[in-house]
DNA sequence: AATGAAATTCATCACGTGTTGAAAAAGTTT
DNA sequence: AAACTTTTTCAACACGTGATGAATTTCATT
């Protein structure tokens, strides 16, 4: 293992720091010596917490958004010119996450523990998610609505919102369902979330924006 | 309108100010200005600003508790000695809710969107959600074991937690689906929500939990 | 080895933090 | 009216906050 710059020693430690405590329960402080730095380097490097904050969020997602750019257009293109079958639109849409939240280690966790927390934050849910991941779900949503025509529009935007809410409360892996079930389902076992999350999903999709067109039905 | 004792003053202004800024955004000078009263009487009729954070969440979950309650046991009770419909319970778990968010007031508002918060947050998400809403979830797993008799536990289990997530990113309403539809959805219109939540949530339940069983199966 | 830039340390700024205790005021009971 | 309790006010405590600027060290380039 090559050692780490200072940079990246903050930035590391600002994400376990925020995934665990948010935003305004982490000072400049904690941050450095959680990465064991002097403080004013967080300032010198960065500029201020803020800009911590947005560069921890930058880091990751533009990984993430290729990786789903990538596997959306995968699926389109095997199916092209037909429409994609919805749960390999939803899988594209989910499989990069939770895989990444299964193999990729505790960064990885703390990031998405992070984006779980911001999703349902007013001060940042709106803007912070908008920003970094806008382009891309509109994407999808286009991909949804070829495989799904007769769609209403705000009826699949309010699907899409259900499926964020589920994806994100499984990013946040705060225990409830450990105790909730007496231990039998762990909130860090994201391979078992993926399995039940895109067939739940997508039932929910087709119960209200179906039917789904494809060249199943085609042939 | 019957004058705010101090003391509600005081929740009444921390609701407010963790639905928006949570737990560590704001300081206990903070709820006190804007409930316009002494800093000192935070302390002196809560003890520490912990406290008020407790009460403020113990506060309305106990209407709420006692309203979902009901509604649970009114339903079972109208199809005893059969289970009761899917629909009807999953009906049961969310009206009361979104019933409150949408016609409460902002006060109902504040507290959902703490709700939301929390429930998304390692720190609260894994014990507040638990202390106070738990017993009740069970209620209502038990009355959904009855009526997908061939669930799995974990599918169950895991079906209850897209539930969560999809219910709690509506009561954030951090306003993300407004801007990703261009306006055409609005993050605070909960009837929207509650029309097509319900049956989002029940088709993924039935896709992985059933089949249902109930009394139209047997007539 | 000398030079200049980048990185790091340290002390410090003005201000906000949660909380407390003593004094004053308001309200209640005899 | 007197005695008592509850509530409110005000000042203060020790400490943490984000951020800055000057001095120092480290490093790469000549």
């Amino acid at each position: 293992m090559t050692e780490k710059s200072t940079k990246d020693k903050i930035l590391d430690a600002a994400e376990a720091q925020f995934a665990r405590h948010g935003f305004d329960g982490v000072s400049a402080r904690d941050i450095a010596r959680s990465a064991s730095v002097d403080p004013a380097l967080v300032n010198y490097h960065f500029g201020n917490k803020r800009a911590v904050f947005d560069a921890v969020m930058l880091r990751r997602a533009e990984v993430l958004n290729n990786e789903r750019q990538q596997a959306l257009d995968f699926v389109l293109r095997r199916h092209h010119p037909n429409p994609a079958p919805l749960d390999e639109i939803i899988d594209a849409f989910t499989h990069a996450l939770l895989n990444r939240a299964q193999t990729g280690g505790q960064e990885w966790r703390d990031y998405f523990a992070l984006l779980g927390q911001i999703n349902n934050t007013p001060e940042f849910g709106g803007s912070i998610m908008t920003q970094f991941f806008d382009p891309l779900v509109h994407r999808f949503l286009d991909a949804l609505r070829a495989t799904l025509p007769e769609a209403d529009e705000a009826d699949l935007m309010w699907c899409y919102h259900f499926l964020s809410g589920a994806l994100t409360l499984t990013f946040a892996a705060t225990g409830r369902i450990d105790s909730l079930s007496n231990g039998l389902c762990k909130s860090t076992d994201f391979d078992e979330v993926h399995k039940r999350l895109v067939p739940f999903i997508c039932a929910g999709f087709r119960s209200m924006c179906g039917p789904e067109v494809g060249p199943i039905q085609e042939s």
